[in-house]
DNA sequence: AAGTAACCGAGACGGTACGTCCGGTCTTTGC
DNA sequence: GCAAAGACCGGACGTACCGTCTCGGTTACTT
């Protein structure tokens, strides 16, 4: 089916010098930091020609960004016991790990700075990581709505943006620690006010 | 007298030009966003040596932080009216008037953004733009403990940074908009849930 | 057959903007002066990035001598008619006039100062300018050490100094007129003198 | 007596300032290279504002000048044996013996070529540095012209041009060895010649 | 099996901005 | 009242990357 209306010959491309790409950049960004990576460098470590970079990925924050997603598809593994909060403690416990982690958090921290400068990353972000990987969560949620654990009127996907912005402001801000303590407050604190609140 | 503590010869800075220099930063950074704000451009526009930038400030980002600081000077006349909840709201409408308005918004997303990479950054942002400004209402939340409308056990710092960050989530990744709706959610929706919950 | 030896792929570097330096750089010379020549403007004359000049010439030394070296490219016809000093006499008539020349002079004076400051502009000067240019006149009175117009034991290399030398007096300190009437004393002075004088 | 009419309240200068500049100028040449000389050192290295050495001097090379021009101060013993070839052979052993010391003769190389690219300083050279230096040799050859040993019509100064230039060749292109073998060979040829030669 | 078209590595290119250094001027402060 | 100290504007330095481009050489479809 797929390859009935296939105008265009499928790009040639090599998942080697793709992989390479990606490893590179991570691996630079740990190293360095973000501020010193650049696509100089990851096509010097990679490899390859920076043409190659620039023909498959619209900048450097695109190809971190694909480079973290791989790095971060195993973790969304998500629990339903029955106990609302206590399955919100674990999940966002998984988060807190991730964001604390000196592989993955500050890469991600620079990415939404990135963001900031580069108005197709916002987007891109948004819609391919942090949606899907948020959706289970909401679900989750809603399933608590039907269940009447939570008010029907309440906006979930507000109150996500609540816990996780809690989140980014120590990621971000380093105002404290990124640790479990933390991710259990705001857990709790939010979903202790739910019952009371209806909407935006 | 005089000369007997005279130790540092007090540095003879012309106020005309720093005055010039954090004009041009903030017009340019208004006029063609924070990427493309450079020293070499800020000075220029503010008709100064490059040397004169590199003399007084450690990168484009502590210029711009005193240059936003100085705009955001006048913002914090904060209210006690006896009712918490109600105050908290009008201090974070306030707030996110201030990260709405195309003129300071960006900027100070920019700024955040830019500490992710800076690492003398983050703390000065810390110390002179964000404690400063939430002395006030930490001190306001400090009362209501005292006059037993909130728990004395409550981590009052750790909910305004579930506050704010809620807020920066919205500045950040643009998820939604930065309206006086979505900052009376969140204090609603914290400060509801502030009553049972103990601490960090 | 080809791709056996074939270790270097030859640098494929653009002629046109050799030429363009080039030209911009000899321009400049004679508009500005060598103090004010620079690599900065240089490249914006030649419409060129600077690391395009870095590239190719260690300094802007190199990048003169070059340039000086295509514009005296085709001085260099040499006279035999058998007569020696007149021979020299003629030779050194058109020394003088590269000498004399407000195209050639100054840029030259310039080049011969910058070696004082530049080590490796020096040998380069030496060995790509001056020894080149100067072997056909070795030729010439090695021929005349053969023919017994010269004493064999006759050091020619430092025969040539003086001559040179004593243009440079002129060129360097303006001590007097760079014309005929000098070229031809020297070269008169220093041949009357050649049949007494054995070697240094 | 000569504070009688003195209008102007005669500038009082710090001799103690002068000769710590001096000093530092001959020893960060010596040290660092001409190249590397800068007004900005030389008043670091003297414990001296920078406005001090401009109130007084014109440029970095008469700075240099003048303290070559002390340090040179003592080496004019000028012989008459009767000899005249001896007795120039023995002057220009002397001036050789300058140019080739590395205390006098980079710096002496540094101020011709620095006369290069400063149109005040080649006369400032010529007339306080050559010119006085070459006063008694002057008076020595005019002396022999009157005694019959070279000809009347000799342009003596021209002479003396050819001899300084051709150690200048030696000591700008470093084309031989700066020593007494090659000053007598130039003294030896020039003055071999002008038995023969007329004028310029 | 040859033709061919895209991808690939390499890296030169015109640029922009970096952070540093120095030139020459001007201002403040102290001896 | 000069001189030290040094801030100031300006401008060039040499470097690092940007994103584009051209060049040979490979690779994998097409014919």
């Amino acid at each position: 089916m797929t390859s009935l209306n296939a105008v265009a010959p499928a790009p040639r491309r090599r998942e080697s010098s793709r992989l390479a790409i990606l490893d590179a950049a991570l691996a630079l960004c740990r190293e360095e930091g973000y501020a010193r990576l650049s696509i100089e460098g990851i096509a010097a470590r990679a490899g390859v020609g920076k043409a190659t970079i620039y023909r498959w990925w619209p900048s450097k924050g695109a190809v971190l960004l694909e480079a973290l997603d791989r790095e971060a598809a195993a973790v969304t593994a998500f629990p339903d016991t029955g106990d609302l909060v206590a399955d919100m403690r674990t999940t966002f416990n998984d988060v807190i790990r991730f964001h604390a982690s000196p592989d993955t958090g500050p890469a991600f921290a620079a990415l939404i700075a990135e963001a900031q400068q580069d108005p197709a990353l916002g987007p891109l972000l948004l819609e391919h990581f942090f949606m899907p990987r948020r959706a289970p969560i909401v679900q989750r949620l809603r399933q608590a709505q039907r269940a009447g654990q939570l008010p029907e009127t309440l906006d979930v996907e507000a109150v996500l943006e609540v816990i996780f912005g809690a989140l980014f402001h120590r990621l971000l801000l380093r105002s404290g620690p990124l640790d479990a303590a933390y991710a259990n407050f705001v857990v709790d604190t939010v979903f202790a006010g739910t019952s009371a609140v209806q909407s935006t």
